[in-house]
RNA sequence: GCGUUGUUAGCUCAGCUGGUAGAGCAGGUGACUCUUAAUCACCGGGUCGGGGGUUCGAGUCCCUCACAACGCACCA
């Protein structure tokens, strides 16, 4: 958008400057320090409900609201007011109520876009429909550029970098506003119902680590030292347990210096949960009670019905499946944790996909999975038993060799959480973190680094414990089948210029 | 990071093998006391993303930069 000098500006905003030079050599205020409200649109609306048609009531109210549709008929005008969450009234204007003088203000002055107070008569118009017919009317605020079409919808683009015009237009921008916060404090509801305690951990950290992924580095002046901004708060949640605070979750952002895009944001929002005493399979219970309970709590229901129409049951019982069961079925022929890399490079030609060679057996074996059940796993499931090579921070299968006591849920054919039965011997602990230092050495920027700290705490002992992590932006996903960027009401974009 | 496609009025878009820019809504002026994507008449609005090149002539062809979407890679 355009910032240039006063004179220099497309037609549309010096037309709407000059109204407001014009508004106040009249000796009005186009920005006044308040203006009359007696109750929200939505509050007259709840409070007149089913009117017959030509109805005067004989209340008298003011209300304000951003004109969105306006019709300057002769002597007799009417505007759409809408108020935050979207809720609209109609306000009339008649000649033999306001005077000519005010109707001739009201025509002239005011523009789509602009926010007014409204003081006059609840009735119903002719039509039948309710509105406020004004005695006066007062400029709330005046908008200097002219709103969107509403019967166009914007781009993708600029419903992103203007958010604030798209919570105007658009009634999904406006739900989805207000949905993110209903599933929040669903989950703290789900949490909090079972003494589960929130707690907040560094989001600067010294070291990073409980996770593989790249970090973004910053700074710190009084410290003189580099600083990472956290990829997961597992660390530390896991110094809670070992604390004593053995039912422990967070719910808060996580940066990742990686690609974006429709299911990746640089930034995102994440849910951790340890639970002391738990395992892999009760924190696979919690995961979905916080999925349903939240789909409950916003829906009403578990069959969440998606923007586009289609709907998902969340309900009930979930499958639950193990990954090597589900390659075996994808390849045809039966494959283990044992299968041999050579025989799994087989499988993995036979279907088509390119191997990269640095793969190894554990990572081709999921790679073959997400091959053969691309776009399947639809239906929430529960896949279980991971490869041991591929996860390094959790406990080997209590009776399967080979594989660990992990699962992924998915749901929509994504990743929408993660849990374990957590590795809690401390020696083990530190192998594997030496392991990750030598990748690290060796140029791998995602490998984790060596948490003294950590390995200390986890040296005074951590109670058996079960792990989860799921992504909020992702659940909302889940909930409405809309883009990750839809979910975030101010996704990173690059500067315009 | 690589590849493909896109960027034209405030918004959403059209613009053919290169010939000097169009629509709808929005805006301005006027008419209308029951409109609701109001209607009718008239009128204005553009450095065609930035820069460079080819050409008598570029929104259109070529190069380059910026931004975006999609695909691939990585990941939740």
């Amino acid at each position: 958008m355009p910032q240039t000098s006063e004179d220099d500006l497309p037609e549309q905003l010096r037309i709407r400057r000059e109204k407001r030079a014009a508004i106040i050599s009249r000796g009005f205020d186009p920005y006044p320090v308040s203006v009359p409200r007696s109750k929200s649109l939505k509050a007259v609306r709840a409070e007149n409900d089913g009117l017959e048609i030509d109805i005067a009531t004989g209340k008298i109210e003011s209300v304000t609201g951003r004109v969105i549709f306006k019709r300057d008929t002769g002597k007799l005008c009417f505007a759409n007011l809408r108020e935050g969450e979207g809720t609209e009234l109609q306000a009339m204007f008649s000649l033999d109520k306001v005077g000519v003088e005010s109707l001739e203000r009201w025509k002239s002055e005011i523009d789509l876009g602009d926010l007014v107070s409204v003081t006059g008569e609840i009735i119903t118009s002719k039509r039948g429909e309710l509105s406020i017919l004004a005695n006066t009317w007062q400029l709330a605020a005046k908008s200097l550029r002219p709103l969107p079409v509403e019967h166009k919808p914007m781009s993708e683009e600029t419903r992103v970098r203007a958010r604030y015009v798209d919570l105007i237009v658009r009634p999904e921008a406006r739900s989805m506003a207000r949905l993110r916060p209903a599933v929040m404090r669903s989950l703290r509801d789900s949490f909090a119902a079972r003494d589960f305690i929130e707690v907040e951990t560094p989001m600067l950290q010294v070291m990073h680590g409980g996770a593989t992924a790249r970090p973004f580095i910053t700074e710190s002046n009084a410290y003189d030292m580099e600083l990472f901004l956290r990829i997961a708060p597992e660390l530390f949640l896991k110094r809670c347990v070992v604390g004593g605070i053995e039912r422990v979750f967070e719910i808060n952002r996580n940066f990742r210096n990686e690609g974006a895009d429709s299911s990746h944001s640089p930034e995102f929002a994440m849910i951790e949960s340890y639970e002391a005493y738990g395992d892999w399979n009760s924190i696979a219970a919690l995961t979905k009670s916080l999925v349903q309970e939240a789909a409950m709590a916003v829906f009403g229901t578990h069959v969440v019905t998606h923007h586009d129409g289609r709907t998902l049951d969340l309900g009930g019982e979930w499958r639950e499946a193990s990954l090597y069961e589900l390659i075996s079925e994808g390849v045809g022929e039966e494959v283990t944790p044992q299968t041999s890399y050579e025989e799994l490079k087989l499988h993995a030609t036979k279907l088509g996909m390119k191997v990269d060679p640095k793969w190894i057996t554990g990572k081709l074996a999921e790679e073959i999975f997400e091959h053969v059940t691309e776009g399947q796993l639809n239906a929430p499931i529960f896949v279980k038993g991971y490869p041991v090579d591929t996860s390094p921070l959790v406990r080997a299968h209590r009776e399967t060799p080979g594989i660990v006591e992990k699962w992924d849920l998915y749901v929509e054919g994504f990743e929408l959480a993660t849990g374990y039965s957590e590795l809690i011997d401390p020696v083990v602990q530190r192998e594997r973190l030496v392991e990750q230092a030598q990748l690290g050495a060796k140029g791998d920027l995602e490998a984790m680094q060596i948490d003294e700290d950590f390995l200390r705490a986890m040296e005074f002992a951590m109670p058996p414990t079960g792990g989860m992590g799921m992504g909020v932006d992702r659940l909302l996903m889940a909930l409405t089948g809309l883009g990750i960027r839809e979910t975030i009401l101010f996704p990173l974009v690059k500067p315009e210029e």
